[in-house]
RNA sequence: GCGCCCGUGGCUCAAUUGGAUAGAGCAUCUGACUUCGGAUCAGAGGGUUAGGGGUUCGAGUCCUCUCGGGCGUGCCA
């Protein structure tokens, strides 16, 4: 807010000196104090385009920026830095605004109301979620709202695979636990089949319902059955994880729906149309050799079934077809070989590929005492979600995963995340938090509250770190914008962080609640419980609860 | 081989997307509880941003080469 109304400030000073203006010139907070409040650059960019001394121009723009009362001082620095202090009241009245706002505080309609389809976890519906959903749904689930907040339309959605090869072997896995049950096990377990436990749950799970009905129907029923069986159940185990995540899905789009609504056939045609396609050994192939991809894939396989890459094509056009304006696809990263075939198949389409965007979250390694957890499917060794709810906690396991940037790797300490105490940054905010909230409290005994504050008295906030926190809080707005157009969530993660840590300085060094000195106390009361509103604001983007005692 | 991602104090990560003196946390060391929540605070040490070259007023950030790590490169999904 105070950086746009600078920004304007400064373009107004150029347009007064009657000079081509380049309008990428930013407005930014100094990382160093003594560098003022905010600074720019414009001098220097738009020395350039005027054929000037950057420093030259910075002299006359600074002539005609120090006319207006809002800056204390303004002054030209280095290679051409103009640097702005702005008077205190200034920043008296934005904390006035803050504490107004109230959980709007950081809202906006900065993305004028752009559809966004987020697609993200689309785990198959074979298991249990494991961690990398976890980080997944921390990730794009934060997005989510952080975009909703800043005046985005997202939607998202989860894919389901349930149709295709893998869950013809689920079937099949479900069906021999089901025969063990039944006192006929295979002698060697097949390697392909799904060894979880959780399978021989679910097959204990059908039996209770359906018996040993099963073994006097056509075996094509039973296994189609077993499909059935298998795939709600884990759906519902899927559902059941994420809401303990709280994460949430504004649609789940299933691939067997799309098969059934012929959209493979569709697609295929359009493929074809388009003169992309040939057949060759028995196969239909696209030559997506001609659209960016290596080279050609195969669409139909001898057998007669489609590849995977089929389905997913289809899918991507019903989300073109729904109308998005940006189409974001969170993917692992051992799937970037696949989205050159899916972008050859769009570009071939005539689809604006670019409205396609893929975010590629890095692999986890989970740390127990330093050490790295081998995980393994074949063995079923595995750590799901749940296990790593039930280990460290939702807020823990959120924070930790939006504590990076999402093409980071991740190492995730477990004994770390666990911890309650300041190592863990998670405690460390919402202890803030919490601490607030208590002092408040002890206000209101002693007799000490808001109701007949005035703000006039705002003036009383004149300790630098008071300031200082103002100017934090202040910062949230174009952060969260820089989040959502970055697809960056982490940036949050580190800026709560920042801010409980200012508060936790500030309390050690001034008392708050003070009964000789009333109006003092209602000033800093004033600005902590816009501390208190900012850091839940914060974490109820990143999905991390905002407790009031711990 | 080719393609994508990554490389920042001992460890895990930031760095306002090209800005001024590269910042936090953990670990290590020193201090602070009869005081609003010590789940906290004050302080110290620790860096040639893997390395070379380039682009420009200015590079951890962009280009290029080299080295190192991860992933991909199926008629599996």
């Amino acid at each position: 807010m105070l950086k746009d109304k600078i920004y304007k400030d400064i373009k107004s000073g150029l347009r007064q000196l009657r000079l081509r203006i380049n309008k990428n010139y930013t407005v930014e907070i100094p990382n160093v104090a003594e560098h003022g409040d905010f600074s720019t650059n414009a001098a220097m960019l738009n020395a350039k385009a005027n054929n000037m001394n950057p420093r030259e121009l910075a002299e006359k723009l600074v002539e005609i920026l120090a006319k207006s009362k809002s800056y204390k001082s303004v002054e030209v620095a280095g290679p051409g830095f103009i640097n702005f202090k702005l008077s205190k009241s200034v920043y008296h009245k934005a904390l006035a605004e803050i504490v107004k706002a109230k959980k709007t505080f950081g809202s906006s309609d900065y993305g004028k109301g752009k559809k966004i389809l987020l697609e993200y976890i689309s785990a198959n519906p074979t298991g249990p979620l494991n961690v990398v959903s976890a980080r997944a749904g921390a990730y794009g689930d934060s997005l989510h709202r952080i975009m909703a907040f800043v005046g985005f339309d997202p939607f998202s959605e989860f894919y389901v695979n349930d149709a295709g090869n893998q869950v013809d072997i689920l079937a099949e896995s479900l069906e021999i636990r089901y025969r063990e049950l039944h006192g006929d096990p295979l002698e060697e377990f097949p390697t392909e089949a799904y060894h979880g436990e959780y399978i021989k749950d679910l097959a204990v799970m059908l039996n209770s319902v359906d018996g040993s009905k099963l073994f006097h129907i056509a075996e094509k029923d039973r296994l189609e059955r077993m499909k059935d069986f298998a795939l709600e159940e884990i759906h519902k185990m899927q559902v059941e994880s994420l809401n303990r995540f709280d994460v949430n899905f504004d649609n789940w789009m299933s691939e067997k729906k799309l098969r059934l609504e012929g959209i493979l056939e569709e697609a295929l045609s359009y493929l074809a149309e388009a003169h992309c396609t040939y057949e060759k050994d028995d196969a239909v192939w696209f030559s997506s050799s001609q659209f960016g991809d290596e080279k050609d894939r195969v669409l139909i396989k001898t057998d007669g079934n489609p590849t995977y890459l089929v389905p997913d094509i289809a899918y991507h056009l019903t989300k073109y077809q729904r109308g998005f304006d940006v189409m974001i696809d969170v993917l692992g990263p051992d799937h970037h070989g696949h989205v050159a075939k899916l972008k050859a198949a769009l570009i071939a389409l005539e689809m604006e590929v670019d409205r396609l965007e893929v975010v590629y979250l890095q692999h986890i390694n989970l740390l127990d005492n330093g050490e790295i957890i081998k995980m393994s499917k074949r063995t079923g060794k595995i750590i799901t979600m749940d296990d790593l709810i039930d280990e460290v906690g939702k807020d823990a396991a959120r924070y930790f995963f939006l504590n990076r940037r999402p093409s980071a790797h991740l190492d995730f300490d477990m004994e770390l995340a666990k911890k309650k105490s300041s190592e863990n940054p998670v405690y460390y905010c919402q202890y803030a938090h919490a601490r607030i909230h208590s002092i408040l409290k002890k206000a209101k005994k002693e007799k000490i509250s808001l109701k007949d504050y005035d703000i006039k008295n705002l003036k009383k906030l004149d300790k630098p770190i008071e300031l200082d926190i103002i100017k934090k809080m202040l910062e949230l707005p174009s952060l969260l914008n820089a989040c959502a157009d970055h697809r960056e969530p982490h940036r949050l993660a580190g800026y709560v962080h920042e801010l409980a840590g200012m508060f936790h300085k500030y309390y050690a060094k001034y008392k708050i609640v003070d009964a000789d000195h009333k109006e003092l106390s209602q000033s800093r009361m004033y600005l902590i419980s816009a501390v208190k509103n900012v850091i839940a604001i914060s974490l109820d983007l990143m999905g991390i609860s905002a407790p009031e005692k711990m």
